[in-house]
RNA sequence: CACCGCGCUACCCG
């Protein structure tokens, strides 16, 4: 079983899946937990979501490793409802569960949720830490971010990477600076992250200066560097970098699409668009429906609203903007009940709508619910 | 022999 277990991932590693999974299904009788573990996992790496869930279904025993590979999938894919679901349901979480679980709390802000967890942990790895410090960094309270990272028993680079990056987002560019450029080592990671921190607070000359002056780059960088051009709305830097960078992407496609509706060529876009929607995510279709929206083409936005093939709570959030900024308050406040969950932008999206149609006790009232307040 | 933590693109305010 060793050999077989071993001949199934040298032929994933050499690229070939279905080779992978001949070895597996020949005398499939003979597959271990170890065997059923590893079909899993090359399924999910390889972005087949159905056949690594397919697998999942008719496992003879769900280890815990088989339900963090899916839990994990799921988790990168942003799907956290559905993560949580594999999450309750393992029979016996070892530690790399109980570290999935606080990172998907990081990542929707469940502060209280994640801390909890921490503390009922048998031992902690440098991933919970840094999970944990991920948590705080989402929510804003980097008080108790540098507590929890001041007290971790080493930092690694991928923890002082998470601290860059919650300056960086908590728009505090000088401390990103510094940090930065005092931190033991830097990758690539740290040099995007610092990238990002420049375009966070719309520093382009420092974005384009640190961009040049990285040691490597790979198309993350190149992606966020076309973002920065994208969002003021400098098409032609946009282009050039685009056409400058070694290889294309999805992501270098949906900021190039930003670029021209930042531009105000909506026509332009939806040429670019309608080419290649074969190749459109959520992020293209929210790309486009924003756009609309802020231009006042509220039908439009609605219409790509209800073809896109699936919506997330910004493709929400995004058409409550429409309808709050051309005065449809009915249809926000339908749209705010409808939608599937809710966040802090959702409800500042309402707020502002209640104050444009100048109803003040409503206001009143409404922010008095709010779950939470920034 | 398998699984986990950090960076790029879309929404409000800044």
């Amino acid at each position: 079983v060793l050999l077989r277990n071993s001949l199934i991932q040298m032929y994933a590693r050499c690229g070939s899946v279905s080779d992978a999974r001949k070895v597996f299904d020949d005398q499939a009788l003979q597959n271990n937990i170890y065997s059923w573990a590893i079909m899993i996992s090359i399924y999910a790496r390889a972005g087949d979501l159905d056949e690594a869930q397919a697998l999942f279904d008719r496992i003879p025993l769900r280890s815990a490793v088989a339900c963090n590979t899916m839990l994990a999938k799921y988790a990168q894919i942003g799907d956290l409802e559905r993560a949580m679901a594999i999450a309750r349901e393992i029979e016996a979480p070892n530690l790399v569960s109980l570290n999935l679980v606080l990172s998907i709390y990081a990542r929707s802000g469940r502060c209280e949720a994640a801390e909890r967890l921490f503390f009922a942990m048998p031992y902690w790895t440098l991933a919970s830490w840094t999970a944990l410090i991920t948590a705080f960094a989402y929510t804003g309270q980097m008080l108790k971010l540098q507590h929890f990272f001041a007290n971790m028993p080493q930092h690694d680079i991928v923890a002082w990477n998470a601290l860059l990056d919650a300056h960086a987002q908590n728009a505090n560019l000088e401390s990103a600076a510094g940090i930065f450029w005092r931190m033991p080592q830097r990758n690539l990671v740290s040099w995007t992250t610092m990238l990002a921190a420049y375009a966070q607070a719309g520093n382009i000359l420092g974005a384009k200066a640190l961009f040049e002056k990285m040691p490597e780059r790979d198309s993350v960088a190149w992606n966020a560097m076309v973002g920065v051009y994208s969002r003021c709305g400098n098409l032609e830097n946009s282009k050039r970098v685009f056409d400058e960078m070694p290889e294309q992407n999805n992501v270098s496609f949906n900021a190039m699409l930003l670029g021209y509706t930042q531009a105000g060529h909506l026509e332009s876009a939806s040429v670019l668009f309608e080419r290649f929607q074969y190749a459109a995510d959520v992020f293209s279709w929210t790309t486009m429906l924003a756009a609309f929206a802020a231009n006042g083409y509220i039908s439009e936005a609605k219409r790509i609203f209800d073809k896109m093939p699936h919506h997330s709570i910004v493709s929400w959030n995004s058409i409550l903007t429409g309808y709050s900024q051309n005065g449809h308050l009915e249809h926000a406040m339908e749209g705010f009940h409808v939608m599937p969950r809710r966040n802090l932008v959702s409800w500042n999206i309402l707020l502002s709508a209640y104050s444009l149609a100048g109803n003040v006790p409503l206001v009143r009232r409404f922010f008095e619910q709010m779950p939470e307040k920034s």
